[in-house]
DNA sequence: GATTATATGCGTACACTGTACGCATATTGC
DNA sequence: GCAATATGCGTACAGTGTACGCATATAATC
């Protein structure tokens, strides 16, 4: 939408490129992917970019549309599974469509469930989603509980794997001394999580056998 | 104006109690309770104690330890649900205290997801659905999926519950003419939530029926 | 080209945050 | 009464988001 016109007039040759609503979005998602959301600051975005902090403010009304905008960037990016005729089947590939997009870019999930703002981008997914609740039968209530429970189990299951990787990776995990009283819980721990590779999507389809 | 009312030096009874890290938590708990866990700042828990910033590092390790403390006190205060002879019964019973632990305290669950911390103190409910998955014949495998499914879903479902809540009250919210697109969706929004109220329980039950 | 209008970059300042350091006082033990 | 310890907390520092307003680069008009 913007300088599509191209008037290349002046090739002043700018040895800095211009700053840009774009530029300064890809610039906090990199730094996002690779340190993390918290690293988002506004100081070290503008550092990243080689410009005051100040400047960003000229591209976005404040941080929370900075994130904002970055969510659209990814929503953008996300490629809709082909359309399946079984209804199962197509929820758990748009299941899994956004959650693997919640494990390659994490920040995305505490930037939707903190600040509570979400991406319109993403609501075709969604539309399919219901409509083949709709083809399975159900009225419009129980389409969406069974969307709620989808959902939010993608969320607290992509928030919690991040939670616990930091946590295996900071090591400060609990004794095992303390699990004594409790047997099951302490087979479950040691049992450790490299089976759980296929976890996520053999839960959806706990899910969709009950719907 | 504190020491004005005793001229004289009181030897034993001091005008202000001393502090104590339960008091210290307990004050940082009342603050999140009516105004968020986000404005449980150390300056903002010393005040509400009327004591200095620093003399809380007396009783609290730092910010992370106080956080620990809060979820302690309230996995402490949780009545365990009778035991159930079903063992789906017992399940949703033991579920539903949870959730609506979290639904009276809703920072809990940002400082589990986010801090990345736990209580220990919730463990005996754990093991109780454990074995009520194991008495419904789960292998341990499965049962760690079920069990992931159940808990991950009453995160998310919380969390959500939260934010929404928030957009909600600051009228945040979309135009619905963004949903012209997307007539599923769209009626899905314009429906409202009211009815909404026991749809946690039956999403929980959906699950244990797939169980 | 010259002049004006606008868009953009950003330095400084302010009100917050957590907490390290070390001094002052209160309490306890002998 | 005196020493040892426990407790309270003032000050300082490095962070955070961002309001304000000045300086310059670019665009538009004469």
């Amino acid at each position: 939408m913007r300088g599509s016109t191209t008037k290349h007039k002046a090739k002043k040759s700018p040895d800095r490129e211009r700053l840009s609503r774009e530029r300064v979005i890809k610039a906090a998602i990199g730094i996002a992917e690779t340190e993390g959301i918290e690293a988002v600051t506004m100081r070290r975005v503008a550092s990243s970019l080689g410009s005051g902090v100040m400047s960003l403010y000229r591209h976005v009304l404040d941080r929370d549309d900075l994130l904002l905008g970055m969510l659209d960037d990814v929503a953008e990016a996300i490629e809709p599974p082909p359309l399946e005729r079984d209804e199962r089947a197509e929820i758990l590939a748009i299941m899994k469509a956004i959650h693997s997009e919640f494990r390659e870019h994490p920040w995305i999930v505490k930037v939707l469930l903190f600040e509570g703002r979400g991406s319109l981008l993403i609501l075709p997914l969604i539309e399919r989603i219901f409509a083949a609740l709709d083809r399975l039968g159900h009225a419009q209530d129980s389409a969406i509980e069974i969307y709620s429970l989808l959902l939010h189990y993608c969320y607290g299951e992509s928030l919690s794997f991040q939670t616990t990787a930091k946590r295996r990776s900071v090591q400060k995990q609990y004794p095992i001394a303390e699990f004594d009283e409790f047997p099951m819980i302490r087979a479950a721990y040691l049992a450790g999580d490299d089976w759980k590779y296929d976890e996520f999507e053999r839960n959806i389809k706990r899910i969709l056998s009950a719907a």
